[in-house]
RNA sequence: GGGGGCGUAGCUCAGUCGGUAGAGCAACGGCCUUUUAAGCCGUGGGUCGAAGGUUCGAGUCCUUCCGCCCUCACCA
């Protein structure tokens, strides 16, 4: 609790409770102005009388006089509080300090050194603040306090707030491009009875009533497609997954995947619609396709380039062919990687991202994966061992993956029945029959695309962590209690 | 899970060889009508992440645990 650690602020409480000043008042007591707005024209609106309401930064004091900043989301203007202007509100001027968020109306003017004030002639206490903020100039450091109080972090580092203002546009203009290209917007379950559509752990969960267990989605794959088979055409979601795997600077348990499908087009198509969407995201938000991120700049100015899977493989491997099982299986252990319970397959695209994935700083297509490794994708028509599929990649990020969409129900069915085979922990628990049951009624050839929102703003923001672009990363909560008393028959809630 | 680093006042950080717990900002009291990292005088503020150990004495050394960061593994 706050209680004992600032109780002069506390104190201040029960003097503005004494002086029917209330702390948090239900009424804000005028109409304030965005910040940025006043500032935007000020020299026009001097004179003018303007309410400002936000956060109030650290006071300086001069006795009858006092400035401070006030922000707001917009931006940070200086109020000035003169006793002669205030002579009501003087007396309890001590008891509004800085982090209170209050409401000032005044006269636009400037300072001597030219500095544009409101001078204040009213202050509402809007809500008195229990703790004070953080330091003024280094503001909130600490990451782990800045991640678990993210709010102390939104209002402190204003660079922090800068950040998810760009996620926010750059999911909107995602938004706008696919609207303009008809498609519908769409919001499929979370609540999976069968986890598939990728592979991944799920997390389980249980329905009271039904007495079933649930399993978060790990990509809405699945029911995006149903939908084509429905006759939607051009549908897109873009929504949390939730995996339950590691957690490093690039992934986090729950993020946010855009997936889209388009009837009647293939990955070429969609690797088009990509580079669209990338140059629209790079002119219409940033105003720049170069991007700095971890010390190199990328130009993402399409065209991208683009590789096939299997030639990175042998370019990175001495020639050596991925469907050659026993070269594979040879390299596999020179590098380490090798496990014995892998399929062929498996094992081959290990390799691949043990030689290949790393260096790809891009922007760059990897095309033309193979078969085995792509259980919804449909096969080339020049080379059926492969797989018309492409993952975008990034500063070594997988950023994006698509592919022509399998609609073929019984190899769909019989695919997806070899996965079941060589299960690990990982693939699908079981077939999802409805799904093979929909291709049955035929789905429209169509390409289809995911992208990893997260890694898309960490690239597009320049910042290192995909938690730098979460709101709420996923943390370990704080024990609140102490180790257990070492009294015998205490009981249980041990770990 | 492996390796490395970190945890000291509300915040940002010092703390030497094991010898009384420090600074700046914030807070509190005072002065000041043009500051904007305001200034000046004064005051208060600590479970040194937690527990145990070594020692006459531990923020410092040892052990275990908790949390965070980086990295590797894992993550098609």
């Amino acid at each position: 609790m706050t209680k004992d650690l600032h109780s002069d602020r506390l104190k201040k409480l029960r003097t503005l409770e004494e002086r029917d000043i209330p702390p948090f008042p239900a009424r804000t007591l005028g109409t304030p102005t965005p910040i940025a707005e006043i500032l935007e024209d000020f020299d026009r609106r001097e004179g003018e009388t303007r309410t400002v309401a936000g956060r109030l930064g650290q006071i300086r004091d001069f006795g009858k006089l006092r400035f401070a900043h006030l922000s707001d989301r917009t931006g940070s203007i200086q109020c000035g509080f003169q006793r002669d202007r205030l002579s009501k509100w003087w007396p309890n001027r001590k008891l509004i300090e800085g982090n209170d968020l209050v409401l000032v109306t005044g006269e636009c003017g400037k300072t001597k050194k030219g500095e544009p004030t409101v001078w204040a002639d009213e202050v509402q206490l809007l809500t008195k603040a229990l703790r004070p903020a953080p330091e003024k100039w280094h503001g909130l450091r600490d990451v782990e306090t800045r991640y678990r109080m993210r709010y102390v972090d939104l209002f402190a580092n204003p660079e922090v707030r800068e950040v998810f203002m760009l996620r926010s546009r750059i999911v909107r203009e995602i938004r706008a491009f696919f609207d303009e290209l008809g498609y519908l917007e769409v919001e499929t379950p979370i609540l999976h009875s069968i986890a598939g559509g990728a592979t991944a752990r799920p997390f389980v969960t249980h329905h009271n009533t039904l007495d079933i267990d649930l399993y978060l989605r790990i990509a809405p794959e699945l029911y995006l497609k149903r939908l084509l088979v429905g006759g939607l055409e051009r549908v897109y979601e873009i929504g949390r997954v939730f995996r339950n795997e590691g957690i490093s600077t690039r992934h986090n348990p729950e993020f946010t995947m855009l997936e889209s499908y388009e009837a009647y087009a293939d990955y070429e198509v969609v690797m088009e619609r990509v580079e669209a969407l990338f140059d629209r995201l790079c002119t219409r938000v940033l105003g720049t396709s170069e991007v700095r991120f971890r010390d190199r700049t990328y130009d993402l100015k399409p065209p991208f380039p683009r590789r096939r899977y299997l030639d990175l493989f042998r370019e990175k491997n001495d020639g050596l062919d991925w469907f050659d099982e026993r070269g594979v299986a040879e390299r596999a252990r020179s590098l380490g990687i090798f496990r014995e319970d892998l399929p062929a397959s498996k094992l081959a695209n290990d390799v691949f991202e043990a030689t290949v994935e790393d260096g790809l700083e891009g922007p760059v297509f990897v095309i033309d994966y193979p078969k085995a490794i792509c259980p919804l994708a449909k096969a080339g028509s020049e080379d059926p061992r492969v797989a018309e599929r492409f993952e975008l990649f990034i500063a070594g990020m997988e950023l994006g993956n698509a592919f022509s969409e399998l609609n073929d129900p019984l190899d769909q069915e019989s695919r997806l029945e070899e996965q079941i085979a060589d299960k690990d922990e990982e693939t699908p628990s079981e077939v999802d029959y409805d799904y093979v049951a929909a291709l049955e009624y035929g789905m429209p050839p169509a390409g289809g695309l995911g992208i990893g929102i997260d890694r898309l703003v960490m690239l597009l923001s320049g910042r290192p962590s995909i938690r730098d672009v979460l709101l709420f990363p996923l943390l370990k909560p704080l024990e609140p209690g102490r180790a257990p008393e070492p009294e015998e028959g205490a009981e249980g809630g041990g770990s």
